[in-house]
Parts: structure tokens; sequence; C-alpha cells
RNA sequence: CGGGGCGUGGCUCAGCCUGGUAGAGCACUCGGUUCGGGACCGAGGGGUCGGAGGUUCAAAUCCUCUCGCCCCGACCA
């Protein structure tokens, strides 16, 4: 049996990536489905991925001023239509609450599908002077949007998320924010998740209802359509003005304040998922591996008495050198399942122990990446387990990168961008001229739309890719999820 | 929301066409032998067949409705 069919649970992603992502998501235990349609259940192991996600963002939100606060999960009726765009964007997937108990309420309330507007509202009482500017607030939430079509992670009708919201005292301001911010993302998608991510600007059709500007991370996933990892909105003065957010300034005149929102979900776990899997199940890139070390004893003999007591103190030592580790000592399993259990898991690296290295002060750590196995001896070892997971952590991003890089094209010509969307999938680079109509029927004859336009893209050297008007931007096209 | 597919022990599935009162493998429990890439032997436990209604002496099987999941499209973190 070779190494990759140990596995036969896992449909094979060249077989159907879909059902492989599926299959992932339920052998390893990250998450299951609910009595409820559309909601899953984020089991433990699913769980611990997210906390370590919102550990290292967290401490990056805090780290450029911002503190965390808690808002309503309902919001009024009435709030959510004082801003028009912002209406007519959300009300097709917002969740409604008309009853309490058994009495009727007067006015309907909505489960936040986002919280722009209860905040707005709050930050209308608080905000009086350009003293009291920038407010610069996070928070950690649930939000509820009624989506026909859903998938673990991806797209559920709950889902778990961070969106921030920010006022400032100037346009310059407040664009700066959402720019800090992005940034933010995407230093952490790619240092924290090994995730690598193009950064942008979103096209008109695909902003944020109610805001001037929206700016994406967008990554490829192993089967070439692209996941937006995070957005980032400059919202002008549009929810100010819905809401009166107002302040006097330092000339003393009354100014509407500038806003910004930004948010990434629980969807980058999909992300995590479908940028570094195989066939053999996850791959977890050590910072946010729940296990970064998975011990496994080999259980020969009196195993209990001799190889045991090392593996515990293994356990200890690294546990003391800050690694997260699990020491999978169950009787009832053989070394060569959990092998395969802890690799379907994606436990970034595996220690083994048995007679032979104890006799030789020695242990095998083998590497999930690369499955490359070295005998290290017992004295290097924390040396040696730090330095592996810093290589994986490293190995997984280069790998994702060149991924990308290699399913990643320009083209000026429509008919070879039909073809390229249809064979191979990926992002294509491609000139445009920023009218909605081309970007529609692009959208319509190929199923790609722009994923963003990335900020150091090269001004079109060609026409726009449609209708050979002369082009604003070189866009870059992608299917999506 | 439109088109297609599927719901049978925890999982994967057979049985359905040609109604006769539920089966396999894996998983689980107990005992023993094992254990360096998903061990083996023996003995067990567990499902009324997604749900509701109907046809029938009799329904997992036929009919109607309904719920859920998956895939493909239209809308979205």
């Amino acid at each position: 049996m070779s190494q990759t069919d140990l596995v036969t649970e896992i449909t094979k992603q060249s077989e159907d990536f879909s059902r492989w992502y599926l299959d992932v998501v339920r052998r390893a235990e990250l998450a299951d489905y609910s009595p409820v349609k559309g909601c899953m259940v984020i089991r433990p192991y699913g769980y611990a991925i997210w906390e370590l996600i919102q550990r290292e963002l967290d401490d990056r939100f805090k780290a450029t001023g911002h503190v965390n606060a808690y808002f309503p999960l309902f919001i009024p009726e009435s709030l959510l239509m004082r801003e028009a765009e912002h209406v007519e964007g959300f009300a097709p997937q917002v969740a409604w609450v008309t009853k309490g108990g058994d009495e009727v309420l007067e006015e309907k309330l909505i489960v936040r599908p986002t919280s722009e507007v209860i905040i707005g509202t709050m930050y209308a009482k608080w905000i009086k002077s350009w003293r009291d500017l920038p407010v610069l607030i996070n928070q950690w939430a649930n939000v509820v949007r009624w989506e026909k079509v859903t998938r673990p992670f991806l797209r559920t009708t709950e889902f778990l998320w961070q969106e921030g919201h920010t006022a400032h005292e100037t346009e310059a301001e407040a664009h700066e924010e959402t720019l800090r911010i992005l940034a933010l993302y995407k230093e952490f998608c790619e240092t924290v998740l090994a995730m690598p991510v193009v950064d942008g600007q979103k096209s008109e059709s695909e902003k944020f209802a109610g805001a001037s500007r929206t700016y994406s991370i967008e990554a490829l996933m192993g089967d070439g359509r692209a996941l937006q990892a995070g957005t980032s909105h400059d919202l002008g003065q549009n929810f100010a003005k819905a809401f009166e957010i107002q302040f006097q300034g330092r000339d003393k005149s009354l100014q509407h304040a500038w806003t910004t929102s930004w948010g990434v979900s629980t969807r980058l776990i999909g992300g995590v998922i479908m940028t570094h899997g195989d066939d053999s199940g996850l791959i977890l890139p050590p910072r946010v591996a729940p296990y970064q070390v998975v011990v496994v004893p080999i259980s020969r003999g009196n195993w209990r008495e001799t190889v045991l007591p090392r593996a515990q103190e293994i356990r200890g030592e690294l546990q003391r050198a800050g690694v997260r580790v699990m020491l999978d000592d169950r009787d009832s399993q053989t070394p060569g399942w959990k092998f395969a259990e802890w690799e379907m898991r994606g436990v970034p690296l595996r220690l083994e122990i048995g007679p032979k290295d104890i006799e030789k002060s020695q242990v095998v750590l083998a590497r999930r990446d690369t499955r490359e196995k070295a005998f290290v001896p017992m004295e290097a070892l924390v040396g040696a387990v730090t330095m592996r997971l810093d290589e994986i952590q490293a190995a997984l991003l280069a790998r994702a990168r060149a991924f990308r890089e290699e399913h990643t094209s320009a083209t000026n010509d429509y008919e070879e961008f039909k073809r390229m969307m249809e064979g191979r999938p990926g992002f294509i680079i491609a000139p445009w001229c920023g009218s909605h109509e081309c970007e529609a029927a692009i959208k319509a004859e190929t199923q790609a739309t722009i994923r963003n336009i990335p900020f150091d893209s090269p001004a079109p050297t060609a026409p726009c890719l449609k209708c050979g008007q002369p082009a604003d931007v070189s866009a870059w096209f992608a299917k999506a999820y």
C-alpha cells in the first residue's frame, strides 16, 4: 500500500477537489454539520485553529492602537434602513426576529449581518469633538447572513469573525487606516497562515454595500480558484452622514467623521485547508497548528515502563520550550495507525520514539509537508524541533507562492483568456477599461470575476480585454469561491 | 432560487426495479496475541431504513408531500 492510499476515507484532490475538502473537514474533525440548515459546529480541533488565528490577529490589532468592545446581536429594522446602498446590499441576506416570547415585536429586529449600523449609531453618541477621534474599535463576534448555498468555513449562515470599525477626523487618515489594516491582514496571512495573498482594490460592483472603496486580499486555492480572504473598507462619510456621526473640528465647524470597517472570518480556516492540504489530508502551518508536534511512542513489549516515560519527558521538554505537543499514548492503536491519523489531521511534525531510539539516545522526526524523516540526537531535540517548525512554516509559504505563480498568467486577448479560464484555472491578469458592462459580460461568459486591482500592478499597455477601448488598469481575474 | 443527484447502525455502502418484517466492511465493547507506516484471532453491542401521510393482509421497497445534504448555475466573508 502506498503512503497516499493509507487514508481511504478521503477523496483524492485530483478526483474531486470539492469532495476532498468536505472529507478533510469532517475526517480531521474540524467541523460537523448541525441540525440547523447551513450552520456548522466548529469542533474543538477546528476551534483551536480559530483561537490561534484570533490571538495572532488580536495582538496585531492591539499593537496598532485598537481596542475590543462588544455590540448587540440584534439591530432594529429602522437602523438598517438608514444607509440606502447598505440596505439594498444586505436585505436579501438578513434574518429577522419578529416575536419575543409570544409577543409580536412593535419594531422587527434583524440579526446582524455586519455591525456598521449599530456601531455607527453608538459612535454618533460618543463622538462630539475632534479630540474624541480617532475611535479604533474591534469586535469579535458572530454574524448571520441567509445564504442559499453553504459550505463549511467558506460560507455558512452563521459565522465567526472580527470586525473593526474606526472613525477619523480626516479623509486621509481614514484612508490610511483602511490600507494599514489591509497590509496587516496580508502580513498575517503570509507569516502566520503561510498563505500568499494579492492585495488590491475591488471593482465598483464588488464593493461593500455602502463603502466608498473596498480593498481585499485574495488567495489562490489548490484547485485554482480564488478566495477572498479579507476586506477593508473606506466608508468615506457615507455612514457618518446616515448616522449623524458629527464632531466639531479644530476650526470650530461641525463635520462628519470619516469611517472605515474591516474584517476576516472563519473562512480563513477554509483557506488554510485548501492552500496547503494534500491527498493525505490537512497540512497545518506550525503557527496555527493546535499540535505542532505529535509524539508517537513505539508501543512494543513493556513500552509503558521503558518508552513512555521518555516520551513524557520529551513532551515536557518541548512544552517548556513553548512547543504545542500532543503525546499519543493510546494503547488501542498501533503506531502506524497513529502516523496516518495525525498526518491526516495536519500535524506539522511527528516525533517517533522506540526502544531502538532509546538505546541510541535519539528520536525520529518526520515532517508532514515533505515526509522527510531524520534521526536526531536526544540532546539536540528542542533545537531540531523548533528549527524544523520554522522551516516548515517557511516551506509552506514558498510552496504556496510557487503554486500561485505557476497559476498566474497574463493576456491581452479575450479568446485566449477564455481558453485559459477553461483549461488551467488560476489568476489571469488582463487590461480592463473600468466599465461595469465589460466586467459583467466577462463574468457571464467565463464565470471569472475581477478579484481586485493590485496596488503594484503596472499600467496596462493594451486596450480593454473585452471592449477594446483604452484600458484603465490591469485587473486580476479568477473564478472565485 | 432553477437543474441534477443522494438520504438504510458512528462511517462507506448493498438490499428497492420484481413489497414478505434489515445485511456487509470499517468503527465500537470485552478477552488474548501484537505494535518502527492504518495488526490478528475469538466473543459481543448497536439501525425499523431522513420525516409525515397514503396504497396494501404486509412497505426500506410503491405513491404524495416535506426536510436535509452534495454537485452545477444566478447572489455573497
